[in-house]
DNA sequence: AAAATAATGTTATATTATAACATAACAAAC
DNA sequence: GTTTGTTATGTTATAATATAACATTATTTT
């Protein structure tokens, strides 16, 4: 996991620190004891790797990495799991490269947008109320009434631009 | 093809006239003359099927009304169209369900938002330089140089909502 | 403890996309 | 107009992503 926090953007290419991951495990501990759902060995788990990984992660890379565990698994294993954790607002996934990254802030519901590297991977997730304020005006314009917003921008993050 | 202007928004829900097809197909014979790249017989009917279709079109969909039509076809076939398409911004890529559109002004590069009803499928491609020019803002932030915008919204359209 | 519910295991398969190499069509050069 | 190089297409196989269906296990409720 890459700090996501729109807020502390310097530290945002460091490697996620152990202390990282546990704040947001403990986090999804909380949060699911609140809405009286199962937070399970399997899908702990799953948020740890993650939360673990320094970029968005792909399904299969996942399941690999359980399997290195020792834990018996195949693909509706990690994809439960991931279901899961996309329900609750744990995870986020990215259409443009199907991969799985951690939500940065878990706590409060939000709409993300997602700075995507094409060269190193390296993801960014920005909440900003502007720009998706000004996106739900646009849709009102066409009477749509937006459900969810998928905004996923790809280029080049700043240490790979020098 | 859904009339995707954004200026002619009330006809949105029409289905495609054959004049519509006809024209964008005339602009991308023109627009590939231009550029020197052969517009293809193969081309050409992979353009007319995503332009005549009502709704964005996933790849085997395109596939089978190859094969239905007559031709040899594989999906290498399919893709390669598509892939000469894309390039040449004559169609978009959904990546959030997997599908393709014939973009409605091929004329002039530009970034577009999609509105993609949830309940029908029908998607309409927006053009609003406000939006784009947001994100590219926002992006600037984080020192982060957009190459390409994925920006897809899922909901509900005007005529699903009544 | 029994019954109901929720989660996971397991096998198979669907869906989307690309790799690799052969052939054919086309364009440029001779 | 034939050779040559280039681009496009045909063809087979396979990779990568995701889900269906049903059996088993774990957990909760009665
Ligand atoms: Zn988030
Ligand atoms: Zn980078
Ligand atoms: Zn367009
Ligand atoms: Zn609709």
């Amino acid at each position: 996991m890459t700090e996501q926090c729109s807020h502390s953007n310097i530290a945002s290419c460091t490697l996620p620190s152990s202390e990282q991951v546990a704040r947001l495990i403990d986090q999804a501990t909380e949060l699911c004891d609140k809405r009286n759902l199962r937070f399970t060995r399997l899908r702990r788990q799953v948020l740890e790797l993650v939360c673990k990984a320094d970029q968005p992660v792909g399904a299969y890379h996942l399941l690999d990495e359980l399997r290195e565990s020792g834990r018996s698994a195949a693909p509706p294993t990690v994809y439960r799991a991931l279901d899961f954790l996309l329900e609750q607002g744990l995870v986020h996934r990215l259409a443009t490269n199907n991969t799985y990254l951690a939500c940065a802030h878990p706590q409060q519901p939000h709409a993300a947008i997602f700075l995507v590297c094409s060269q190193c991977g390296h993801t960014q997730e920005v909440h900003t109320g502007g720009v998706i304020d000004q996106l739900r005006r646009q849709a009102e314009q066409f009477d749509f009434a937006i459900e969810h917003a998928s905004v996923e921008l790809t280029g080049l993050c700043s240490r790979c631009r020098q």
